[in-house]
DNA sequence: GCCGAATAGTTCAACTTTCAAGAATGAGTC
DNA sequence: GACTCATTCTTGAAAGTTGAACTATTCGGC
């Protein structure tokens, strides 16, 4: 019925599920809204915009290509857009047309923008650190890691 | 040093807690992305618009007081004020005052708020059992769920 | 070369979130 | 009861996000 087109019960979760996509989204909340406050609060910037000025600083030449930026960061072209016109207020980042497609810009962190990353790295790591890997054990975080060697 | 006050390296991320730390990131934000759009689209709403209707209907009397949503929601009051102005706005919620504390209001669920669960309820099961359940094999979450019975 | 479709990126308006400030009520103390 | 302080909730402005529309450029076929 209704827009499901299907007139059978759906699957619903058990109660053991329920409760765990509910302390799933509790805990994924709580830690996305504590480090965003770490970061707005020690470097002036959500953590969204952190995360794309460390991709800027990993990157050859400290600076990508808008699209390639906005996939590594999981977001829309037009967040990026927004994001980085902040960024570039801040003077962290500056936009580099591309030589070989006129359409196209360059985001580069700039030496502001490393400034900012080299302060507030040890705070964040630290915010992290405590908040994910100092509560778990090794054995309760490794085996999600085999991928990553 | 700087803010941190302390001149000592700090304790970075090995590899493999990086690699651990992004997989979480991205997982997470894709995760998050997908149900906010699914419900964006079929039921007119954020996800966590959604989550505030799912406690009202678990109430008793499909109510609650301001504060205790906020809570259980894990979101700011400032937050529900204006989720609930916009949820009242479209039919969902209503506000009532409550007559033991002047200050007080309570959010209840409209029977319209009723219906809007009734036809959502089955695709967003869905969709967290597709993105969450049907991918983990129970061992991988089960022991999560000690906390739950 | 030219045309239509695809791609890169921006912009606009509507919406959501945040933070700080404020209005109203309650609760404890004298 | 008056004073102070805490609590409840709202408001307003600034910041951030979204989805659709838009511009400019490139690509592929002819």
């Amino acid at each position: 019925m209704g827009t499901m087109g299907d007139t059978t019960e759906p699957r619903w979760l058990t109660d053991e599920e329920q409760c765990v996509w509910r302390a799933y989204l509790h805990a994924t909340t709580l830690l996305e809204d504590h480090l965003d406050r770490q970061l707005q609060r020690d470097a002036g910037m959500p953590h969204i915009y952190y995360g794309l000025l460390v991709q800027l600083s990993q990157a050859p030449r400290r600076r990508l290509r808008m699209t390639e930026l906005a996939k590594s960061a999981k977001i829309t072209r037009s967040r990026l857009s927004h994001a980085v016109a902040r960024l570039e207020k801040s003077g962290w980042v500056r936009r580099e047309d591309c030589p070989s497609d006129k359409r196209g810009q360059f985001a580069r962190l700039t030496d502001e923008g490393v400034e900012v990353l080299r302060q507030n790295a040890p705070g964040h790591v630290a915010a992290v650190r405590q908040a994910m890997f100092d509560r778990l054990s090794p054995s309760r975080w490794s085996s999600s890691a085999r991928s990553c060697a």
